[in-house]
DNA sequence: GCCGTTTTCGGCCCGACTGTTTTCAGTCG
């Protein structure tokens, strides 16, 4: 797959038109193409050999000709033509925070600024402070911005959405607790539920911001404040480092604000286009014509008044979803309160930290009908895995607390490791007396995987392959494996797919479980809880299931105890 | 550079905060 690579060219572009001084829509165009292409689930080469690159929106014909011409000859002229003045190590100098394009062109220009060493020497000589418009105050803040870019390493630092959610909460817990404070809520890509986020956006709604604003600058978990205005502070955070946004506004235009500040960006961009179209101005303040405020309460009445359907957050990404809004066929999306059953979890049987019965309460506090126990198996000796007689102890240990639990009903199942030559670890006797099995990878993560994968498949016990691309998301890219055939395998022999909540997982990804749902594939969202608190996954899973445009029916632990089994049981 | 149910040309979202300024440009989201 090259669609990284030309993401990556058409970002350079934009970058070093940017640095130019260039056409503004056109470097952004360039921007929207580049993210485009970097979103894209499917092979771009493939899209282009069908001829239909510029059916993607945001591709015409310009972009298609150089996306043709890279993927032919491996070269692209027009990025070498804006990049021959421009050394790469001067581009990267833009995720500098506070040093922006028009400030590097003059740096560049004016004093031969080309890297980062050039930057610091200009900045200590005071060089930089003389150029009209830039003073000590700017200067100080690039070097403050050089610090963090540093420690990055020149990276944008993206952070796990469920590393940052439980901070979230805390700190909106906080502004609730604010008299004046009628309204909070998080916004941006935590409310987008995006698997990875930059910075955090939360949105509350006063009449009295000034209040709020100091109020919230002072809280414990604010290390350090970069700006402070009536509607938005920005402030970085204890702990994590990372940058939060806070933004208060009057009740009648908490709608207009949080449609606004949820984003994403191409999406906004969108939305104003067509209200611009009907004569309409949308801003975060509300919606308006000739200057008269006629909606902003409400996301939902905004929507309404633009003629189109709600969009659901998790949506809003400029992937055709305004389109389908306008024409009321958005997908009815499995919802977070649709799930009756976490069905892969481990206890003390293997490497869980719970009992079963503890597993078993727990789950019918979340309100769930059922529970899986899939306890690793015996050829996982680093996580304890079970040998046959423990699994007849689980069994009878099962049996018992069905008879004694009234409105939950626990399924016995295994986490089966597929071996190196791709059969289970457990004779098919075994298999068969189980209401379910997962089969899992958890070794040799280069060797033949998607054979194994595909062999395993063919096994009728195995009925839900987990994690299936073995990625952590922080840590590791996954199993040398080819998803397409596995999934080409698992569509043929009706076997699920698993979306693995757990927050450093989220494994299929989005682009990944939306292409399963689209070959007909059914999936199961799983939290792989090893202990209590690691059931509170579940949302991320169910984030991801409705990032990719996933209905109820599509997940297989939405559905009740007697057709859940009856596709277990693979008669579904 | 992209795009079109008024358009194949002429538009392209909109505002907050800061610093260096006396009215605005740059940066960010």
């Amino acid at each position: 797959m090259k669609n990284l690579e030309i993401a990556d060219l058409f970002s350079k572009i934009a970058d070093a038109l940017d640095l130019k001084g260039g056409n503004y829509f056109k470097i952004r165009a360039y921007r929207r193409a580049a993210r485009t292409i970097k979103d894209l689930s499917e092979d771009i080469e493939k899209i282009y050999k069908e001829g239909s690159l510029t059916n993607i929106l945001g591709i015409g014909e310009g972009i298609a000709k150089k996306i043709k011409e890279y993927l032919e000859t491996g070269k692209m002229s027009k990025y070498e033509k804006v990049t021959r003045d421009i050394p790469e190590s001067l581009l990267s100098l833009l995720n500098i925070r506070d040093l922006g394009p028009k400030t590097l062109h003059i740096l560049h220009k004016e004093l031969g600024v080309e890297n980062l060493d050039d930057l610091k020497k200009i900045i200590e000589e005071g060089s930089f402070s003389k150029l009209e418009g830039l003073g000590e105050k700017k200067a100080e803040k690039i070097i403050e911005g050089i610090r963090v870019y540093e420690e990055r390493m020149g990276k944008e630092k993206r952070f796990l959405l469920g590393e940052v959610v439980p901070t979230v909460n805390e700190i909106v817990k906080k502004l609730k607790n604010i008299d004046s404070v009628t309204r909070v809520s998080p916004a941006g890509s935590v409310r987008r539920m995006k698997e990875t986020v930059g910075d955090i956006d939360v949105l509350v709604e006063s009449n009295r911001p000034n209040e709020v604003m100091e109020l919230f600058t002072s809280f414990p978990e604010v290390k350090k404040v970069l700006e402070s205005g009536e509607t938005k502070t920005s402030v970085i955070l204890e702990g994590l480092d990372i940058q939060m946004d806070l933004r208060v506004l009057p009740p009648e235009s908490y709608g207009a604000a949080l449609m606004y500040f949820t984003g994403s960006k191409d999406n906004n961009v969108r939305i104003r286009g067509l209200a611009q179209k009907k004569g309409l101005k949308v801003n975060e303040y509300g919606v308006f014509k000739n200057g008269r405020r006629i909606a902003g309460k409400t996301e939902e009445e905004i929507y309404k008044l633009l003629g189109m359907e709600f969009i659901a957050p998790e949506l809003r990404e400029d992937r055709g979803e305004v389109e389908l809004a306008l024409e009321n066929k958005l997908p009815f999306l499995v919802k977070y309160d649709d799930i009756k059953g976490n069905l892969h979890t481990h206890t003390i049987y293997s490497d869980g930290e719970n009992t079963i019965e503890e597993l078993a309460s727990h789950a019918i506090k979340f309100g769930y009908s059922y529970l899986g126990i899939t306890d690793h198996s015996k050829a996982a000796s680093y996580a304890n895995g079970m040998k046959e007689d423990e699994l007849k102890k689980q069994s009878d240990e099962i049996d018992y607390l069905n008879e004694k639990l009234e409105n939950l009903t626990i399924l016995k199942g295994i986490e089966c490791d597929i071996l190196p030559d791709g059969s289970l670890d457990f004779d098919d006797k075994i298999l068969e007396s189980l209401d379910f099995v997962i089969g899992a990878i958890h070794s040799g993560f280069t060797k033949n995987v998607t054979e194994r994968m595909i062999k395993a498949l063919e096994n009728p016990f195995l009925k839900i392959l987990a994690h299936p691309t073995g990625r952590l998301i922080s840590r590791r890219v996954g199993y040398d494996v080819d998803l397409k055939s596995v999934m080409a395998k698992a569509s043929e022999e009706d076997k699920i797919l698993e979306i693995n909540a757990y927050y450093d997982r989220l494994d299929l990804n989005e682009y990944n479980a939306k292409e399963a749902n689209r070959r007909g594939i059914k999936l199961c969202i799983n939290t792989d809880a090893h202990n209590l608190r690691m059931f509170d996954w579940m949302y991320l899973g169910v984030g991801i299931a409705r990032r990719a445009w996933l209905p109820r029916n599509a997940i297989i632990n939405t559905y009740d105890l007697k057709d859940l089994i009856k596709i277990l049981k693979g008669n579904g």
